[in-house]
DNA sequence: AACAGCACCTGTAGGC
DNA sequence: TGCCTACAGGTGCTGT
């Protein structure tokens, strides 16, 4: 499930490996992982140079010399690598040949991952909000909330801000305190503020730490990231809370599951009284 | 308009 | 051992 370290952890080691090369032929595996027309996608891919690789959230971009651009999204089990394993080999997608021999190949096993080919590099992800690495971008865009939705369901909104999964939208709420389901516009100033700092250093501190890998996420070379001996409550349910030692809830939230200590992050007051956390509402503890 | 719920997919874990 | 079910979750679409 890689989210913005992790893609971001690709993209460094893909700029490294194909900058520059071109692309001598491509083969389709799977029809629906490209989005638009495979001809199409394919007649545009032949003979184009790489240029730039980048990222935008959780999306990778590739350019060419020509102003050619498409992006990769990885969604929940993608991987790009260069030379498959041989549990890869029935969930190969797309493969890059390069004109210096070497290959790039698309692997999912889920085929929910898909490339896109887009007009022009101005045009691609439409909608996506700001990266949340600065701290005044995180606090400007939760400062102009206006949404009783509750804060956990409001960091995996890309447009609000772009690059933010399940695991670091939990991990942030934890470092700061903040309950999952307090409503996003019922934050206060300090609570804006704390977040605001949290989101980019986690983020930060875990591309520093070559991402997460849980079950699926691995990098171009097929080497996991560290950042999972750095978890305080995602994938830790029933496990003590590492500040506090009250066992770690799941709740679900808006579909998804949410890592929770219940004494370190608390529901707002109401009305001079602690809110009830509403479990019994359709959200259910494991 | 805002939000919830589901479809897309398949591997894996756990229960029986 | 083998079958069945629940679960994993990013995005985009549909329904309320």
């Amino acid at each position: 499930m890689p989210e913005l370290p992790e893609v971001e952890t690709i993209v460094r080691q893909l700029r490294r490996r194909i900058k520059g090369k071109t692309i001598a032929s491509m083969r389709v595996h799977w029809r629906r992982s490209i989005e638009g027309r495979p001809g199409e996608f394919r007649r545009r891919m032949l003979g184009m140079t790489v240029a730039t690789v980048c990222r935008r959230g959780k999306y990778i971009g590739i350019a060419g010399a020509d102003g050619t651009f498409f992006t990769i999204h990885l969604r929940m089990t993608g991987k790009l690598v260069g030379e498959p394993v041989a549990a890869d080999r029935g969930h190969l997608r797309v493969s890059f040949a390069f004109n210096d021999g070497t290959m790039l190949h698309f692997v999912d096993a889920r085929k929910f991952g898909r490339l896109r080919l887009w007009p022009c590099r101005g045009a691609a992800c439409p909608g996506l909000g700001p990266e949340p690495l600065r701290d005044a971008v995180v606090l400007s865009a939760l400062r102009g909330l206006r949404t009783r939705r509750p804060i956990k369901s409001v960091l995996l909104d890309q447009t609000i801000l772009a690059g933010i999964g399940n695991i670091y939208a939990d991990e942030a709420l934890f470092a700061t305190g903040i309950h999952p389901l307090t409503p996003a516009m019922a934050l206060n100033a300090g609570q804006q503020q704390r977040l605001a700092e949290a989101v980019p250093r986690i983020l930060k501190a875990a591309i520093g730490r070559r991402g997460t890998t849980l079950r699926n996420y691995r990098s171009i070379d097929d080497r996991s990231g560290e950042n999972q001996e750095h978890l305080f409550v995602y994938g830790r349910a029933g496990a003590p809370c590492l500040e506090c030692g009250t066992p770690i809830e799941k709740l679900r939230i808006a579909g998804r599951s949410s890592h929770v200590c219940p004494q370190c992050q608390k529901m707002p007051l109401a009305g001079g009284r602690r809110a009830h956390t509403p479990c019994a509402s359709g959200l259910r503890p494991r």
